[in-house]
DNA sequence: CCCACAAGTCATCGTTCGTTGACTTGGAGG
DNA sequence: CCTCCAAGTCAACGAACGATGACTTGTGGG
């Protein structure tokens, strides 16, 4: 990033007049807004004065406050996922839980975007974003790469287990899981995620566990 | 029916002139809209038309709208926990399963009220209370019959994932555990309970005295 | 040096919000 | 039947909202 092509003098510190750097900015400051406040409760003046601009250069740059938040809240998912294929779900539930828990995302406040769309989710449209988000980016992945009939079912439970992971951390803020640390927490969500690998028990599936079979789990009730 | 002590004659309906039906008719109302679309995004004149009275009255009945919404959220857990304390941690998983995933609430639309509140969580005051139901109300019971140092760990991410479940269904609508009824999810549930129940396995890598360790997670950055 | 154009500001519009006070109406008691 | 009081309605308020158009100001190119 060569900063800024500087072309006579650098007075001001961050912004000189520079649109795309404002709109970024204003793009940053919305993000936090709207995941801090969800959309109704947050004010196109605010987002604005958290930069110290006009409030009127939002309708002007992004068109609306509607397409501010949908521009806000799209992120692509970066997705290591998608880069080892063939690792087995433990490890991908491992790099879930560094990713979507306490992956540090820094234009929202250090929680995942989902969990902070979450806190606008009256809308129809906000609900669409988030299940095609989690479901394209996070889930069709985990469940290619489980087995049995109900290989997506499992897979949501694990994504319920993290999404839930990230709400009791960022909004509920529950006591033992907001101080926990990533090696606290790596055995348990691998314990887990090793009983949601192994194969249904019943629906007379054959040839018990596939793939590297059930690892350690009493799977028995 | 018609269990109301009508003085006179019933002509109407529903509701003749009376102050407190149409108190918790509204409080009701507001139940199911602050449920659906948030604090923020509700308005007085929206609960009162659905009742079909005057907006007008809200504040004369409740104070104003955050009473109104303070005291719509406010539902006491019915915790078929508390009362059987000795039952073993996947019995109880299975109750939770059974109470915060699948029991409907008449008032809430059919999802937990403690999931509606998460799309009000912008406000501070939504996060006290979110924390202190659902700590107070669940977690502890949860965490009182696992032992080893981290109970309570253990007992927030099985919370976690009923929470998570909760979201993926009525928040974001996943489709798998959207369509999937409580006999298809109960044995899944139990294998999760089942593994967190077990003791911590003695982790051998923290041998030192110090606890935890100031490990900070490698920030990608 | 200066000037045109874009970046940013200002005043303001129409709407909707929560809330308030004055008014109207229904229904039970005398 | 009349009266009175509470339940409910109506109109309106000030504030905040998103959005718009005209204006001001800074800055790079000539």
């Amino acid at each position: 990033m060569a900063a800024q092509p500087v072309t006579k003098t650098a007075r001001h510190p961050g912004r000189r007049r520079d649109r795309a750097a404002t709109r970024a900015a204003l793009l940053d400051a919305a993000r936090r807004r709207f995941g801090r406040q969800g959309y109704e409760g947050t004010g196109l003046r605010e987002i604005a004065a958290d930069v110290g601009v006009d409030p009127a250069l939002i309708p002007r740059y992004f068109g609306s406050k509607r397409a501010l938040y949908a521009e806000a809240v799209h992120v692509e998912i970066p997705s290591g996922l998608a880069a080892d294929v063939n690792a087995p779900v433990p490890h991908l539930a491992d790099a879930l839980l560094r990713e979507v828990v306490f992956g540090d995302w820094p234009g929202f406040d250090g929680e995942h975007p989902l969990v902070a769309m979450l806190r606008s989710a009256g809308h129809s449209d906000v609900r669409d974003l988030l299940r095609h988000q989690l479901c394209d980016g996070y889930l069709n992945a985990l469940s290619g790469r489980l087995d049995g009939p109900d290989a997506a079912l499992r897979a949501e439970l694990l994504g319920a287990l993290l999404i839930g992971m990230g709400v009791l951390r960022s909004v509920v803020g529950s006591p033992a899981l907001s101080d926990a640390t990533y090696e606290q927490l790596r055995p348990l969500v691998a314990r887990l995620s090793a009983a949601l690998a192994a194969a249904p028990a019943v629906k007379g599936s054959s040839g018990g566990g596939s793939r590297g079979g059930p690892r350690r789990g009493e799977a028995s009730r």
